[in-house]
RNA sequence: GGAAGUUUAGCUCAGCUGGGAGAGCAUCUGCCCUACAAGCAGAGGGUCAUAGGUUCGAACCCUAUAACUUCCACCA
């Protein structure tokens, strides 16, 4: 088949993936003749489509594991879609209310999950899609789903576990509650945002003494229905009196005592805190101290109840300006101070979360923390950058208990029965039908479900089969690395270490490679509100997806945020046109005739060149992918395709391929060949389609390209010496480019070439490609430029060049440009010896780095005596 | 209140363990030379945020400062 002048993505993508998926390519088998490479799929939420920092977290993942197949491991790339509880419910609710104009109440629990289910459905399998365009390599066979039965056999098991060593429990503690989800939410789900709001001052009486009062301070004086103290702190000089008395609670008109705590800092506000225990942490942990009674003031929906008395049924911020009226009224507000605090948000609907004493289930984290700290910090599990592991150990060293249960419906149900009978607690792996202390068969299961994290931290083994003993998790677990954002480092990667180490007694991975987030142009992110979001699938129609794929990886280091442009996807796109044209070029050279293996061919000075080049780049890319670099292998790879092998090699074969010597024709077609199909193999990860098609036009090649292979590097042919000295003769071709086009010569205007040289032979066997490159007619060897007439000249390292031009010789530009290279000469010779006369570089650089700096003053003192002679010539 | 990151060419960013500043885009000049104008050749452009310090030598290490960004934190 004809290759297309332009590059045309469209052509092949589609059908490239098929006959991958069809091939079987993507699937990852047990072999024990080969070393497993794993990375689990950081599993994509079916709440909508995937985003650029999917794509990105993908394109990463992919270049890794298809690197890695290419190196000969077993390589399992396992992909997956989360439930993620609280957001899908919350956007089935919506779609529930616009399509059926039902809440979710209305619907009931079995008929709101069947939605779910379909919204599941639609909604993972666009997501599949997705990934399929963008070229990921994962094993579909293997593709899980959070709520899969596997996955809930491994819910229970790790629950139970938990639970029967205690490190699950039932608490009656402050939570944080989103009354717009209506549901408990952990510590890590609220996201903190400074309000402007103010400080109420509002004064208590004595009960006994009306003269005597405290002046409390607060943000909340809406729940002030249900204080149950003032507290002071007990080394406070102003308040020792009020200990131990009582004070009256203002509209209530309840009696509630002052108590001494440390809690209450004499240096902020008034010194004297209302103690709330019912809404506020702190408060709450200075009741269980003081044995305060806790009173809820609020509904489920954030609606004052009937504590508020007056104020029951508002809502509690409309309450709160209600209640500031009535105690001003009342005589009891002292001052309004302006006051900006920390005010948390619903993670998923950005509600403000209120926290309120609440009956939940808690993961006790201390006993769980401890090894995962360790492993991090003894280097079991690396963290990639490694500034983030700081971020991971003050979380995990700090962390207090995870409140696992949402009283949501959409998620894993909480295997815990309840015997209404005895009032026995049943927590079990099988659902039981008989309570085992009384015999009842009236269980009712807890109604709540788990936080979706609480699954998804058991990903990297219950995707292979735990709790069952299955080969796949023996041989594929734990895994290698791990890609994802440093965004959910908490929600998600602390929680998979623990639990890996919990559960299975070996860590979950042994890498962590971060990634930062993908920004607009602007460099803010994306989001729907601000509405810059762009849709990988819609810059993929335009460019392909390879050219995404470029886009997303170029110059990104690990943890670092990227932007995303088009002008980088069109970068892209014109390096991989880049590589289409220079494979046309060799293919069209190389049809009808035999390719020699390269080993057979004599090889001239510039196909040694490309060949060392070609090895050094292997290495570099090699090395860097095995680093997690992917940005930077992938420029090292870009310089060597567009800069040593198209800009130079493939200009430097032109003379041989249009000559008539066939040896040298067999010669160039076989090094071009050898070079094109290694540098395919090694750009096959990061842009796996149009390799693949056009490693089906390259001659003597065979099956597909992404199970090739991958270019090892061993320094077989080596060639160092060689490649040095070839750079000689590229500066000489420079260097006559450039004098060409400073006097103003066209470039298709072939000059004759004087050149003094030492390198004579060098120089006279790559004649014809300087000659081609340097748009020259001869090349004349002299010994001496004396009775050149109208020559402008140049010293390289190994000639000094004269070309005559005649008319175009302007001879006070030339003398200026002569000059202007004296001084260029002479200001290294001063740098160099600059470093030379201090005593103390000679004596305490490396020897290797004197040496190089007295090579250097020797060669421009030598070079600066060439170029005097060149000016005095010209005079 | 803690902690982290960033600051390099007009723009977006690389620069690994300290040893003569790089790329892409943009700009200027000239080119359709039988792979490629999504291209080729040549060129201009930087006190590497600021001030100190360590060192023979600093974009890189240390200290302070400034600006921007982010994360964490129950001060009512």
């Amino acid at each position: 088949m004809e290759m297309q002048k332009t590059y045309n993505p469209k052509e092949f993508e589609d059908r490239i993936y098929r006959e991958w998926c069809d091939h079987g390519y993507f699937h990852a088998e047990i072999s024990p003749d080969k070393v497993p490479f794993t990375i689990v799929m950081p599993p994509p939420n079916i709440t909508g489509q995937l985003h650029m920092g999917h794509a990105m977290d993908c394109t990463l993942q992919d270049t890794i594991i298809r690197f890695k197949r290419m190196q000969g491991y077993a390589a399992l790339w396992l992909p997956g879609t989360d439930h993620a509880a609280i957001a899908t419910e919350v956007k089935v609710v919506d779609y529930v209310r616009e399509t059926e104009g039902l809440t979710k109440e209305q619907l009931g629990r079995e008929e709101f999950l069947k939605r779910t289910w379909a919204w599941k459905e639609k909604y993972a399998g666009r997501i599949c899609d997705q990934l399929k365009k963008m070229g990921s390599s994962c094993d579909w066979d293997r593709l899980t789903f959070t709520m899969d039965e596997k996955c809930s056999k491994a819910v229970r098991e790790a629950f139970v576990n938990l639970y029967k060593k205690k490190l699950i429990y039932q608490g009656n503690r402050i939570i944080n509650w989103c009354p717009c989800c209506k549901t408990a939410l952990s510590d890590a789900e609220v996201e903190y945002a400074d309000e402007a709001s103010a400080f109420w001052h509002l004064r208590y009486y004595a009960k006994d003494d009306p003269s005597r009062s405290l002046v409390v301070a607060t943000t909340r004086p809406e729940t002030m229905f249900g204080d149950t103290a003032v507290a002071v702190n007990p080394a406070d000089p102003r308040y020792q009196d009020m200990i131990g008395k009582k004070v009256i609670l203002p509209i209530v008109e309840r009696e509630i005592p002052v108590v001494a705590d440390e809690h209450a800092d004499m240096e902020f506000g008034t010194g004297c805190v209302k103690i709330t225990p019912a809404h506020d942490p702190n408060d709450f942990e200075v009741g269980l101290r003081h044995h305060l009674p806790v009173v809820k003031v609020m509904n489920d929906d954030g609606t004052m109840n009937e504590e508020a008395g007056m104020f029951c049924g508002l809502d509690r911020y409309e309450c709160r300006k209600a209640v500031v009226a009535e105690l001003e009224k009342r005589g009891n507000l002292v001052k309004i101070e302006p006051h900006t605090h920390a005010v948390g948000h619903c993670y998923r609907c950005h509600s403000a979360v209120e926290p309120i004493a609440s009956k939940q289930w808690f993961v006790k984290m201390a006993p769980l923390a401890k090894p995962a700290i360790q492993a991090v910090m003894k280097n079991r599990i690396k963290i990639l950058p490694d500034r983030l592991s700081k971020v991971y150990y003050n979380w995990m060293e700090n962390v207090r208990d995870w409140c696992i249960s949402r009283q949501l419906w959409w998620g894993h149900r909480i295997p815990v029965w309840y015997c209404p009978d005895c009032g026995a607690t049943i927590c079990e792996k099988e659902d039981p039908t008989h309570c085992p202390a009384c015999g009842g068969a009236n269980l009712k299961q807890d109604e709540d479900v788990l936080d979706t994290w609480f699954s998804s931290a058991l990903w990297p083994f219950s995707t292979l089969g735990w709790p069952e003993k299955t080969p796949d998790l023996d041989y594929f677990y734990p895994t290698d690395v791990l890609v994802t954002g440093y965004d959910i480092i908490f929600f998600w990667v602390a929680r998979m270490i623990f639990s890996g180490i919990e559960h299975m007694k070996k860590i979950p991975f042994r890498d962590v490679l971060f990634h930062g987030i993908v920004r607009d142009e602007q460099g803010r992110k994306m989001s729907k509100s601000l509405g810059n979001g762009i849709d990988p699938l819609v810059v993929i129609d335009k460019y392909g997806a390879d050219s995404l794929r470029y886009s997303l990886i170029t110059g990104v280091a690990p943890g670092n945020d990227t932007r995303y442009t088009e002008a980088k996807v069109e970068a892209g796109r014109n390096f991989i046109n880049k590589i289409w044209n220079a494979s046309r070029f060799v293919i069209m050279n190389a049809e009808g005739r035999n390719i020699l293996p390269i080993e057979s061919v004599k090889l001239s000075s510039a196909d040694k060149w490309i060949v060392s080049k070609l090895e050094t780049c292997i290495k570099e890319v090699t090395l860097n992918l095995n680093k997690y670099e992917i940005g930077v292998a992938l420029s090292k790879l870009y310089d060597f395709m567009w800069d040593d092998f198209c800009d130079w090699y493939i200009e430097l074969t032109k003379p041989a391929l249009y000559g008539e010597d066939e040896a040298k024709k067999d010669g160039a077609i076989a090094v071009l060949c050898f070079v094109l199909e290694n540098a395919l193999k090694l750009l096959h990860p990061f842009l796996p389609f149009v390799t693949e098609e056009i490693y089906a036009h390259l001659p003597e090649t065979s099956g597909s390209i992404m199970v090739a292979d991958f270019p090892h590097y061993n320094a077989k042919f080596g060639y160092k010496k060689e490649a040095a000295a070839f750079e000689g003769v590229k500066e000489i071709i420079q260097a006559v480019r450039a004098v060409k086009t400073e006097v103003g010569c066209l470039p298709s205007k072939k000059v004759e070439l004087f050149i003094v040289s030492d390198a004579r032979r060098l120089i006279h066997a790559n004649e014809a490609s300087i000659l081609k490159l340097a748009g020259a007619s001869a090349i004349r060897f002299i010994e001496s430029s004396e009775n050149l007439p109208k020559v402008v000249s140049k010293v390289c390292d190994i000639a000094q060049i004269y070309i005559p031009l005649g008319e175009l010789v302007d001879f006070e530009k030339e003398k200026a440009r002569l000059e202007g290279e004296c001084e260029r000469i002479l200001g290294e010779i001063a740098r160099a010896e600059g470093k030379l006369n201090n005593q103390n570089f000679l004596l305490k650089a490396p020897k290797k780095l004197v040496e190089d700096e007295r090579a250097k003053r020797d060669k421009y003192a030598d070079m600066l005596e060439k170029v005097r002679k060149q000016l005095k010539d010209f005079e």
